[in-house]
DNA sequence: GCAATTCCTACTGAATCAGTATGAGTTCCA
DNA sequence: TGGAACTCATACTGATTCAGTAGGAATTGC
């Protein structure tokens, strides 16, 4: 029940360039070295957020990457399917997968359960754009909350 | 973003436990049996869940293991917690961990995301407990979607 | 033409995970 | 009283996945 470090840095990497997004593309150099992740592993994340057309590469001196479409239309959700394929809680709960499921399912106590958590997970991840996010680190007072209890 | 199988066996043999709930103990063979999984693995998975103190083992012939509360009062949550440590969505948003996190919080676009969600999956979790799980699978008819497409 | 950059494949070392093996301690029953 | 049926505990292993690296080809601006 852990994220993977692909999808933590993918995200990162694409809040970074929703920032900035309208000026002229960003190289992966600069944007791996303002988010701390390692360069030649954030290119392998970026080839699979450009297949997946979420951001779209130009190649050459100064060139670099840019969202290929509005952060506003780019979910979390899209760029986590992106890097680590279908969202999937358990074999048994995957999205996209009609009817050749768990054999056990008809009768499982336990498949209800994962269903509700696929359907809260995904709806929350498909409900947050890059835009959101930005939006939420500006109006940055409601995540004040420090002060240790003791 | 998926569960272990220790989590996916552990809440299925607590069903399997909270349906027996009343009679006396249930050896770890016949519900290893039942649900299909291995023996020796459950084993492991149910030692802990008696240091948990969710269930409660009887020792020498014609003993086993038996809820140790009753079905209502255990959550999905308590059995995942059990097996599997804290939950936890990334290192930047785990449950019990006042301030020492991620040196980068404040100023992350992607924190207030894995805290959402973070939230969603616990509440979701904790909210669901082994009575509500057998509830379900009884008035089964909303999960009867069967009939192969094509 | 050369420097900066994206694009692509393959490899590796480490960590985690699922599952086994083995044996000791306890209790019921014949 | 002995043994069968259990739980309890620890340690090990093999497989798989994961995070990160290496090396190089193709493209473009200056
Ligand atoms: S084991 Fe597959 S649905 Fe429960
Ligand atoms: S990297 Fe730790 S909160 Fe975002």
């Amino acid at each position: 029940m852990k994220l993977s470090s692909r999808t933590e840095y993918a995200v990162r990497a694409m809040a970074e360039l929703a920032e900035m997004h309208g000026g002229g593309p960003i190289s992966l150099r600069e944007i791996a070295a303002r988010q701390d992740i390692p360069e030649k592993y954030l290119e392998q994340l970026f080839r699979q957020l450009r297949k997946a057309e979420l951001i779209s590469g130009l190649r050459g001196a100064q060139g670099g990457y840019s969202l290929a479409r509005e952060p506003c239309e780019i979910t979390v959700g899209d760029i986590m399917r992106a890097v680590d394929g279908p969202i999937a809680v358990c074999s048994c709960a995957a999205e996209g997968k009609g009817d050749a499921d768990c054999e056990r399912k008809s009768h499982c106590a336990a498949h209800p359960v994962w269903a509700k958590l696929q359907d809260g997970i995904v709806s929350i991840l498909d409900s947050t754009t890059l835009y959101d996010m930005l939006a939420k680190t500006a109006t940055q007072d409601m995540q004040g909350n420090r002060g240790g209890g003791s």
